[in-house]
DNA sequence: CGGTTACCCTGGATGC
DNA sequence: TGCATCCAGGGTAACC
């Protein structure tokens, strides 16, 4: 479930209860999410531990540990997510983290058990395993560095930007909605994209994750939440995803919903007049040519 | 190697 | 009403 804004979102949320306080106790509820460690060595080790940062790694959230006590990594997935602890109990805790300092808790949460708990002794080996298995941050990368990126690869632009080594952040939801705002169809190969169509695409990206982020991400039917258990606000303005049928909010065309060559199982959202499938601007948009974008064909 | 598919898991929605 | 099927924000092992 959870993108780089719910994500950023949620680490935004634990730094306040968790920065520099003290672990008191690690309750491993439901020993399938756990990797790396048995369940005694991770309640030992993290037991009596005092957080010093909270991290986000593309959509991983990081707690880094003092007195070399290592990192604990927590990977949502689809339905995971934190909540500080409140009278009434959500369903589906995996991992309880027992605070020393305020008498409070914060727990883990994971529906679908599709997320990951791990414990790394070595911080500096973990985080030289995410440089491995991540590609720049979507809130951080230049336009350079993703043109050359996505140069590279003759797969349609949405899987390309979905791939967590080319680019770590991006998941389904935003992906349309970056595609939809940068007026490129999802099946577009990457290589044959344009420079006109690579700098619309990264303009695209960091507005629709800044505004993402501002509005706390999105929610819907019972999956993510806020740490508070609040709604994330984005997709009461998102132009495509999960709209089919619904007008396009440019030019009113119906959303189609389809599938796409590479993430067959999940759910492509697009504008079929503004994302075009040729090349957009009607003809190569090359270092001089600044023609915007036409409304009609 | 690059790209694609099957599968992990659960609960809610949909369909017959 | 009851039961079967489909579906979902992600990632990765295994395959071609």
């Amino acid at each position: 479930m959870p993108e780089l804004p719910e994500v950023e979102t949620m680490v935004r949320g634990l730094r306040p209860a968790l920065v520099d306080q003290v672990i008191a106790s690690v309750e491993v509820v439901d020993p399938f999410l756990l990797q790396g460690a048995s369940v005694e060595e991770f309640e030992r080790v993290c037991g009596g531990s005092r957080a010093v940062k909270v991290l986000r790694r593309g959509k991983w959230v990081v707690m880094v540990l003092g007195d070399c006590r290592g990192l604990i990594v927590i990977q949502p997935r689809m339905t995971g997510g934190f909540r500080l602890e409140t009278p009434d109990r959500p369903e589906h805790i995996r991992v309880v983290f027992h605070l020393e300092q305020p008498e409070r808790a914060i727990w883990f949460c994971d529906m679908r058990r599709l997320g990951k708990v791990a414990w790394h002794a070595d911080a500096d080996k973990a985080e030289c395993a995410f440089a491995q298995s991540l590609g720049p941050d979507a809130l951080e990368i230049v336009l350079d560095d993703l043109s050359a990126r996505l140069g590279r690869t003759a797969r349609g632009i949405k899987a390309a930007l979905m791939d967590q080594k080319l680019l770590a952040g991006i998941g389904n939801i935003y992906a349309d909605e970056v595609l939809f705002r940068a007026k490129v169809h999802p099946e577009r190969p990457a290589s044959d994209l344009t420079p006109a169509d690579l700098g619309r695409i990264h303009e695209a990206i960091g507005g629709v994750l800044t505004e993402a982020i501002a509005a706390e991400g999105s929610s819907f039917d019972a999956g993510y939440r806020t740490v508070l258990g609040l709604e994330g606000g984005f997709l009461n303005r998102n132009a495509v995803h999960r709209r089919q049928g619904k007008p396009c909010p440019a030019c009113g065309e119906p959303i189609v919903k389809t599938r796409i060559a590479g993430l067959i199982t999940r759910p492509t959202y697009f504008c079929p007049r503004c994302q075009s499938a040729k090349a957009t601007g009607g003809g190569r948009a090359g270092p001089s040519g600044r023609r915007g974008r036409d409304r009609v064909s």
